[in-house]
Formats: structure tokens, C-alpha cells, sequence
DNA sequence: TCAGTGATTAGG
DNA sequence: CTAATCACTGAG
């Protein structure tokens, strides 16, 4: 039964994703992270916090070392998600964008209460089981839109100090104000 | 401020 | 094989 009051949220397409990092990384704020952890369990959370990491040339970038192992995922076409461990410890959760070996993604900092992409990543269960999800396909993780009517902010990216004065400070963090 | 943690990477 | 690095977090 569909009533007045459903929700008229869709699943993001392909379309979304497959355009540059920069206006997709915006874009995913205020939108919906959605797991299906199996059964009835369901989390359903609003993006608050991004990175874009673009390019060979981004010194912050894992693609910065061209085409390897680990960063596959990130050569692909948009719309898939690339997970790596840091630390030894946390878990990342990324969203490939662009298109094919045009290395980009974003990386999801924050959502719903959870602030920090390690804390995150651990209250969703992710791991790296979800390296290169398909995020229209997929049935246990995707990214529902329009999303609410958000302000942005936006800064230096966290944690990537060793990529250089230019790399380090360039405001490709986006965050809901 | 700083240690923990282990996959990934470059280099011999 | 070795050793360095690392898109973080929590304790002090």
C-alpha cells in the first residue's frame, strides 16, 4: 500500500556517480547510506561528511603510484565502493566516481551519529568483504537520494599531511554545517 | 602528545 | 625476504 505520507527516496544510479569526484562529494551529502544487514535489520543514515581524492596527481590520493593491487577499485567506473585497511586497524569506506581508469573516490567520514570513517565502518559492519560492491546492484548496501536539503562546508582534508603543502591543504572535505 | 595494528608496497 | 608507510582512534 502506498501511502500519501511514503517516503519517495530511490537508489542512486550510475548516472550519479560517474561524474567527477568534486560535484559528486557534495552531492552525496544529505543523502542516504542504506545496509541490509540480513532479515529486518536495516541502518539507514545521513551522509554528513566526505573527501575527494582525484587523480595521479593528487599527492593525497592513493592512485598517486598509478595502478596496483589495492587500489583496483579505484580504476573502475563510478558506482562501486573501494575498501582498504589503515592502521592496521579501520576499516575505509569509499565510493568510486568517474569513469574507467580515472582513478577517484570518496571517502565517507561521517553518517548519521557516527563521526570518523574507522567508527563508522566498525557500527556498519563493513569490511573488506564489501571491496568493489556495486552500489546499484548490490543487495546489502547502496545510496539513497534526493536526501535532505543540506548547507555545506567545506576545509582541508584529515590526516594526508604528508602529501605536500598544496595537496594537504586543498578544501576537498565537505561536511554538512 | 603518542602507541597500537597489520595489509600493502617498494626494494634487495 | 625486509622495512617503511599509513585517507585512524582512544588513552593519558
Amino acid at each position: 500500500m502506498t501511502g500519501m505520507y511514503e517516503n519517495q527516496s530511490e537508489r542512486l544510479n550510475y548516472e550519479f556517480y560517474r561524474r567527477d569526484v568534486l560535484d559528486v562529494a557534495p552531492d552525496l551529502l544529505g543523502k542516504w547510506v542504506v545496509l541490509n544487514h540480513g532479515g529486518s535489520r536495516i541502518s539507514r543514515l545521513t551522509i554528513n561528511e566526505v573527501e575527494a581524492y582525484r587523480g595521479f596527481d593528487d599527492l593525497a590520493s592513493h592512485a598517486r603510484k598509478g595502478h596496483t593491487k589495492r587500489t583496483e577499485p579505484m580504476f573502475g567506473s563510478g558506482g562501486r565502493l573501494y575498501i582498504y585497511l589503515v592502521y592496521g586497524i579501520h576499516w575505509m569506506l569509499n565510493i568510486v566516481t568517474g569513469q574507467e581508469n580515472n582513478p577517484q573516490a570518496v571517502l565517507i567520514r561521517g553518517a548519521g551519529p557516527f563521526n570518523g570513517p574507522g567508527k563508522l565502518t566498525k557500527a556498519l559492519g563493513i569490511d573488506h568483504s564489501y571491496n568493489t560492491e556495486d552500489l546499484v546492484q548490490s543487495g546489502r548496501i547502496w545510496i539513497e537520494g534526493p536526501g535532505e536539503r543540506v548547507f555545506i562546508e567545506r576545509g582541508p582534508r584529515i590526516g594526508v599531511d604528508y602529501a605536500g603543502e598544496y595537496w594537504s591543504k586543498i578544501s576537498w572535505r565537505f561536511y554538512i554545517k
